[in-house]
DNA sequence: GCATAATGCTTAAACGCTTAACCTTCATAT
DNA sequence: ATATGAAGGTTAAGCGTTTAAGCATTATGC
């Protein structure tokens, strides 16, 4: 019966006992929902600011059986996405009304249901999870709205990966390029594999791709290993699509180092436009994802479904907010992609060698 | 009254109904606090565990007036450093038995404040805030833990950053540095300040150290800008010592760009030890902080000003768990940073033309 | 002019938990 | 034998909110 936390909150008892009201008259008047006349509303209201009056939200929880707080798991919290993650979920969670209580899972996939477990337990209404790959959500009995790739099943809303995939493509293509290496990590992640599925659709039949993963090398030669990326660029590949800017920082360093000249001998694109992909030399073209979106969607499906529960049977059928499900993505295209120069891509190291001086790519020398 | 979402949980009174006794004996059996025989306790809990008992937090929120919840607010939620302290913070509030809410100041600081209060609006006990640069945490009504850098007012804990500069630059010096480039962001940022405190400290009188603002070039030459760190070689600096990942990952990539090998011709290094600095090429040499020993202190601290705060009164005086204030930096050492190799610093371009593939800003061209 | 309805408000119960206060019963000390 | 106290419970109040139900009072329909 502690109160000193809450000190001088008022609460509704105060103000209706302050204007010689019943408290179910006020509590009616603040939320707009019962019967109270026009002034003695606005006088109500009035006193309220006039306290500081700021709802329980300990006892709304109580009484309606809603905490009015969403619970966000990030499977991978440790990933470089997940404070955009976070913050595009909490604005659209805050604009709707709603707190946001994260959970870890420590990168483990068992974990990963604990952590849900205990949000539920915590009283979230409802969850946003980011999954593991290839992880599949059991049904808790509570809305979730998974945020994945649009392969995953279950999934609710997603980046458009693959169709981002198709752009990045295409854009290098028209730069000239034939001859590209894609970068993924590992073939058990959705959304890699969108990308990846993406960027060979638009190589089909015009060009020719192969693929480094890094996983695979790294199990074999250990973590943080060369990729022997150089090699590939002796052998005739103009571009390297990686799925991730982590892995596009990891190729631009290995080349530079290499060497090679980035974008005049090669160029490298990722995929996120994480923090740092604009600050590096070269700059780096990606395909960033509408975070903002894609929370919104989310929060909103979320809280959809918490409110069809409420409205149970009593309301017959809440039109579902049919949303798109996949969000465009946006290429930003920045230095360190460029048009292939006209020279023989294959083993002219020579050539590299001279021309690399500067990233005037359009320089003939 | 909904009772849909919380639909089957059990509560205290169904366990009490089961076992004919009255609910305050199953609260007191389940916190251990009242008295309670031995046998009635333990089945009391059997029972609970049976019917699948989850103590409702809402209820136990409104009875104590505490939410268990703790508020982390980050001023710079963006910040790629961003997901190691919100594990690490989960993870220690978790372990306290407290759910972590995020708060978001979108980089602003008034927001942080609005922040602030959205969260004690929602009921968090204490709040955790890692602040904006030169923000001073205005008196709340509420416990909070700060966590910035010793020299910041109100500071509750954080990484000894002086020293964690010291140790850099003991390193540097210890692989035959002598004159290096310190380079920062701004120097509003009491974190960044502290770091090269230590640097120039440890170089006083044993070498020279200069400094490179990002802030005040980008101010004049636009974001993203070359820092002219090539030039700075040819005039004899032989190690950048960056105050984060993310101005060594530009150095390193402007070098490299710019034909200067790394480690052979210039060294770098780092702050923070963020997820990509073991894998670029060459790997990164930084500094780490211990984020969970941290996040440990900031939550014991937090907790225990809020548990004072119920003692109130009644026990005289709660000792205060004195902690050290300042969490030790850890020197992660890895390919970036090297020894200065026996030629003149100056002037050698031709060695390091000969080695790097290209150049640019050096030509004599 | 009378049944009916709408309006404006109050009463009271409920949500699930905690905790002070009280009531037995039995063991121990005097 | 009687006061004392500990042990093991129970009762009941309270946390702040919501909401169904009730009750006057005033407006509306015919």
């Amino acid at each position: 019966m502690n109160r000193v936390l809450m000190a001088s909150r008022a609460n509704l008892s105060d103000i209706a006992k302050a204007l010689g009201v019943s408290v179910a008259t006020v509590s009616n008047a603040m939320s707009g929902k019962g019967r109270v006349s026009q002034e003695l509303g606005r006088a109500i209201r009035e006193k309220a600011k006039e306290l500081g009056y700021v709802p329980s939200l300990a006892g709304r929880a109580l009484s309606t059986g809603r905490s009015h707080v969403l619970g966000l798991v990030l499977a991978d919290i440790g990933h470089p996405l997940f404070p955009q993650f976070a913050q595009a979920i909490e604005h659209a969670a805050s604009e709707a009304g709603y707190g946001v209580l994260i959970g870890d899972s420590r990168g483990d996939v068992e974990a990963q249901s604990r952590a849900i477990d205990r949000l539920i337990e915590r009283g979230a209404d409802g969850i946003v999870v980011v999954p593991r790959h290839g992880t599949r959500i059991a049904d808790i009995g509570r809305p979730v709205a998974v945020i994945d790739s649009a392969s995953t099943p279950g999934n609710t809303v997603a980046a458009d990966h693959w169709n981002g995939g198709v752009e990045m493509g295409r854009h290098l293509l028209e730069l000239g390029h034939r001859s590209i290496a894609i970068i993924g990590l590992h073939s058990d992640s959705n959304v890699q594999n969108d990308r990846i599925g993406g960027i060979r659709e638009a190589f089909f039949g015009k060009g020719e791709s192969r693929l480094v993963w890094i996983g695979e090398m790294e199990r074999s030669l250990g973590s943080g290993c060369p990729l022997g990326l150089v090699r590939l660029v002796e052998e005739g590949v103009t571009a390297f699509a990686a799925v991730s800017d982590l892995h596009a920082l990891r190729a631009i360093t290995e080349l530079q180092q290499g060497g090679v000249s980035i974008p005049a001998d090669v160029s490298v694109t990722g995929f996120d436009d994480l923090i740092w992909a604009g600050v590096i030399a070269p700059s780096l073209t990606t395909m960033r994802m509408n975070m903002e979106r894609i929370a919104e969607i989310a929060i909103a499906d979320l809280i959809w479904q918490i409110e069809r529960l409420n409205a149970a049977e009593t309301a017959p059928a809440l039109p579902a907010p049919r949303h798109p499900g996949r969000v465009p993505m946006q290429l930003i295209m920045r230095q360190s992609s460029g048009p292939v120069l006209g020279r023989s891509a294959l083993g002219d190291r020579a050539s590299v060698h001279v021309r690399s001086a500067s990233s005037t790519a359009t320089d003939p020398a």
